[in-house]
Formats: structure tokens, C-alpha cells, sequence
DNA sequence: AATGGGACCTGCGCGC
DNA sequence: TGCGCGCAGGTCCCAT
């Protein structure tokens, strides 16, 4: 579900919310979801730390602590972070001095909490490539010449580019115009360029409007995010498409739904 | 190096 | 109405 705009957009939440406030007890519904150290040595050593920094890296959210550590919180396809919480669902709660509880809610059980003194050590950290709002554009057109993968799932690819899924690798490559089962080394320097320019403005503008709300994702609030409404192929299969009218397509790549317009995408 | 499949889980919508 | 099946945004791991 939450892909970078997403997870930015509950970082600034967090942000507005949490930052400076002291946990003062985490309750474990669910143990599945800590990763790392036993949900039990998890749980005894938060309590009692101050959340001093938040930070995100491609898809992970970062809760530097007063001593030091680190929570990282991967959300993969169904995780939530609410506020205030205190919900039935919830798989962990984190409580705050004043009362007020942080839910971490995930229907399928992928998402990933973990307490660690260097985040940046993080196997997961250590493979992500570039963001792509660090990124010049001609960065991030040279990246694209020696590759002879299918550009959608590079896009996807976490080592390659950090933050893209599979929701807004669609929409990017719509707009830019290319049809998601080219070559990355076939793209011309003018469609590397629209590339580029589409994955910036796609994303910084979702994260405008506060993330895409298809399934389970939503705000800090609990509310939806307000990018859904731009989106233009993702989830549109038959429908027609807003520039040229003919029907969208759906295929299957790399195991995932791509959806795209045959007749605008060339 | 690149690609494909399955695994991790639960719940939803669809067709019969 | 009820049941079984396929499918879902992410990532990791193994095989070819």
C-alpha cells in the first residue's frame, strides 16, 4: 500500500503529533509484527524513551529515541498508524505520557517494527538506492542507459530508486507518456527527461495531497489521503482513458497488475 | 544479470 | 445464501 508519498505524509503527521512525546508504555497484541529484539525485550526497553527525530527512507519510517536508538516501521501492503488510537484491532499500541495511545494496526500481519541502536546498519537501509527528490535529472537519466530490465519493474526497484510502488510506477510512466514493458536502455534522452520530470512532480504532488487511499492506507488521522482523485490508470482497467478515450489495460508483470493506456503509452 | 515463482498473512469480491 | 477461488499496494529468498 503506502509507497513514498504515503509514508511521507504519515511522517509529517507523526511530525506534528508525536514528536517530543514520551512512551510511556507499548502493549503487543500481535508478536508477529516485531521483527527485532523479542517482542518482549522490545516493549520494556521503549518505555520511558522521548521520540527525538522522524525520519523516512524509501518506504520506512524512522523514530530516532533519546537514547539513541531507533524504531523503524516498515508498513508493507496493510499497515496503519493511527492517532489518537486505541482501537480494538490494533496489533500494538503505543501509550504517551497524557494518555493519548498511537495504534499500529496491519490486517495481514507483513508490517515490520523494529528497535535497533543504528538504523543505518539496517540490511533494508544499506540496499535502498537513491531517493528521488536527491536526484538531478541528469542522475537519474544516466542511471537508466545500461539496463536492459523492463522500466515498470525498475521503477519498483528498491536498489535501483527508493520509494516508487506499484501504484504510482503506473501512474509516473502514464503521464511520461512510455509504455511499461519497454527496455529501460530503449528510452530516448527525451523520454528519460519526461521521465524523470513526471516522478518528481507525481510524487511531490501526492504527498501534497496527502497520499493515496486505495484499500487500507490512511492518514494519521484515520482519514483518507486526496491523491486517488488524480490518479489516471491504476485501477482503471476498461475504463477509458482521460486523454484518448480508449480502454486501459491491465496486464501482469514481475507478478503485479500494470495498468496503462496502449494507445498513449508508446 | 535478469526473471519467475513462492512465501509471508487476512479479508474482500466475484462467479457458480 | 454460501462456498471456493483469485486477488491485493511490499519485500525476501530461492531457482533457473
Amino acid at each position: 500500500m503506502p509507497e513514498l508519498p504515503e509514508v511521507e505524509t504519515i511522517k509529517r503527521d507523526l511530525e506534528k503529533i508525536v514528536l517530543g512525546k514520551k512512551i510511556i508504555k507499548v502493549c503487543v497484541y500481535n508478536p508477529a509484527v516485531i521483527r527485532e529484539p523479542s517482542p518482549k525485550v522490545f516493549k520494556k526497553s521503549l518505555q520511558g524513551l522521548v521520540i527525538k527525530k522522524i525520519l523516512r527512507r524509501g518506504k520506512l519510517l524512522i523514530l530516532e529515541l533519546s537514547n539513541g536508538a531507533a524504531l523503524t516501521i516498515h508498513l508493507k501492503m496493510t499497515g496503519q498508524l493511527v492517532y489518537p488510537g486505541g482501537l480494538k484491532n490494533s496489533r500494538v499500541a503505543f501509550y504517551f505520557s497524557g494518555g493519548k495511545i498511537l495504534d499500529f494496526n496491519d490486517q495481514r500481519l507483513f508490517g515490520e517494527l523494529r528497535l535497533v541502536d543504528e538504523w543505518g546498519k539496517l540490511k533494508f537501509i544499506q540496499g535502498l538506492g537513491p531517493e528521488p527528490f536527491d536526484l538531478s535529472c541528469s542522475d537519474f537519466m544516466g542511471m537508466f542507459s545500461k539496463k536492459k530490465t523492463k522500466i515498470k519493474p525498475l521503477l519498483m526497484d528498491q536498489s535501483f530508486i527508493s520509494g516508487i510502488g506499484n501504484i504510482y510506477a503506473a501512474e509516473i510512466l502514464f503521464r511520461s507518456k512510455i509504455d511499461p514493458r519497454r527496455s529501460a536502455q530503449s528510452l530516448t534522452e527525451k523520454e528519460k527527461e519526461a521521465l524523470c520530470k513526471e516522478t518528481k512532480e507525481v510524487l511531490s504532488s501526492a504527498i501534497v495531497h496527502g497520499g493515496s487511499s486505495i484499500d487500507d492506507y490512511v492518514r494519521l488521522s484515520g482519514k483518507p489521503g486526496g491523491y486517488l482523485k488524480f490518479h489516471r490508470v491504476y485501477g482503471r482497467e476498461a475504463k477509458p482513458c482521460f486523454v484518448c478515450k480508449g480502454p486501459i489495460n491491465k496486464i501482469t508483470q514481475g507478478g503485479r497488475g500494470t495498468y496503462f493506456c496502449p494507445k498513449c503509452q508508446k
